[in-house]
DNA sequence: CGGCTGATGACTGTTGACACTCGGCCGGCC
DNA sequence: GGCCGGCCGAGTGTCAACAGTCATCAGCCG
């Protein structure tokens, strides 16, 4: 017996999928940045009722994926471009935590080998606008885990649907981020050499890079 | 007409009050770490539906106030020593950029001027143990604020319900937590000061000391 | 013409009922 | 005795219906 045709069920209640569902949606941009989001619409298009979608928007709003609007209702963020430059001060603070956290760590040799092969998979991604972001994000949340600190993931998981609202929703015509493998390298080569000052550095520029790139040219609101 | 006694109406939604009710509960030590909150008992206590009150609920959870437990229930978060180190870490970078954003401002001077009134506030609750606690994440909030990074704010107050929830929860025999104006004082002159690395080795051996108070004497896990 | 007054439609807020799952208990059957 | 089955009781998950609120607009009246 036990045929191995037989997998596990997918035990995810209906709050978690349309959540899932919602926030693959907004993220991909099939919502943009101040569209409305109507229960009794979404309640409909995904099949369930309007209540088990509220949570899944609530939860989106607590994101920072929604905000409120007129009348209680919900539309997707749009962020200043004041907002996305401190938005990314906060974010080099916090990879500069992680950054102190993977050198001081014992394990500090094992942790560049997988930051290198996450500079691998986002060199491979290259000419993929979305696989891009993915893999970018994902060397920076791998650089927060391997810090080892479950708060510093939890904090930097909670900046991560602001910051992916703004670099998805940047027009195509400057979709130059600096998000190429040449551009983490240095982080990793600090990181490797136990040069933390030297990688607070490359962090911090990396990051007043990107929020100038996507904050928009010069404005200063 | 236009008489003077008629204020403005409360317009707070149920779910609204049912969150903060819920929350000042939690954080005023009416339910321990660990502890199960069930939605019918809650809904009957609060004279409101099961609906409205899972999704304060859901709420707090996203705060850090309350995890999952078995079966979908919620309990208190009780975080572990390791936790609450971490989340010291954490705090510290994050104040840090705070006050690397208040020397950098331009209203440094009068910055400081509401940094000391918080530190005379902090000193007039010293013997109330609840009032020194709001008096001490007064200051560090206020700080955070007055570095003018909406994000940082956002970020900082995402912490705010696992640092209150341990904060509340340590035993009252070793309630000697480092919440003294005294304590605070050295940061504030450092800001004064303009001098950027002082402040920051300041601050971090304040949240080192506060992380060793509250995770207990010496254990590492 | 200008302002007030209802009607209307599109929303969200709130509720009570029903469905389902899980763990524990108890009785019967090998 | 040990195990298998079904039967609770306590929870949460989900839903459909009702209630309330607000912006809009047509119509009325001064």
């Amino acid at each position: 017996m036990a045929p191995e045709t037989l997998s596990s069920l997918d035990r995810s209640t209906l709050r978690e999928r349309a959540l899932h569902a919602l926030r693959t949606a907004i993220l991909a941009g099939q919502y943009r940045p101040g569209d409305h989001l109507g229960e009794v619409e979404l309640a409909g298009r995904l099949g369930i009722s309007r209540g088990t979608v509220r949570e899944a928007l609530r939860h989106l709003q607590q994101e920072g994926l929604l905000v409120p609007a007129a009348r209680g209702m919900l539309q997707v963020h749009r962020l200043s471009p004041t907002e996305v430059r401190e938005l990314y001060e906060v974010r080099a603070a916090l990879e500069g935590l992680a950054v102190a956290g993977v050198i001081a760590s014992a394990g500090r040799e094992q942790a560049v080998e997988e930051l290198r092969q996450a500079l691998i998979r986002l060199d491979r991604a290259a000419g993929d606008f979305a696989a891009q972001v993915e893999a970018d994000l994902a060397f920076h949340l791998l650089l927060c885990e391997l810090s080892g600190n479950s708060m510093l993931v939890r904090t930097w998981r909670h900046l991560e649907g602001p910051i992916r609202v703004t670099v998805m929703s940047v027009g195509d015509e400057r979709r130059r981020l600096p998000m190429s493998a040449a551009r983490h390298e240095p982080i990793v080569d600090a990181v490797e050499r136990g040069d933390e000052a030297g990688a607070l550095e490359v962090l911090r520029s990396h990051m007043a890079l990107a929020a100038a790139q996507l904050a928009g040219p010069g404005d200063q609101n």
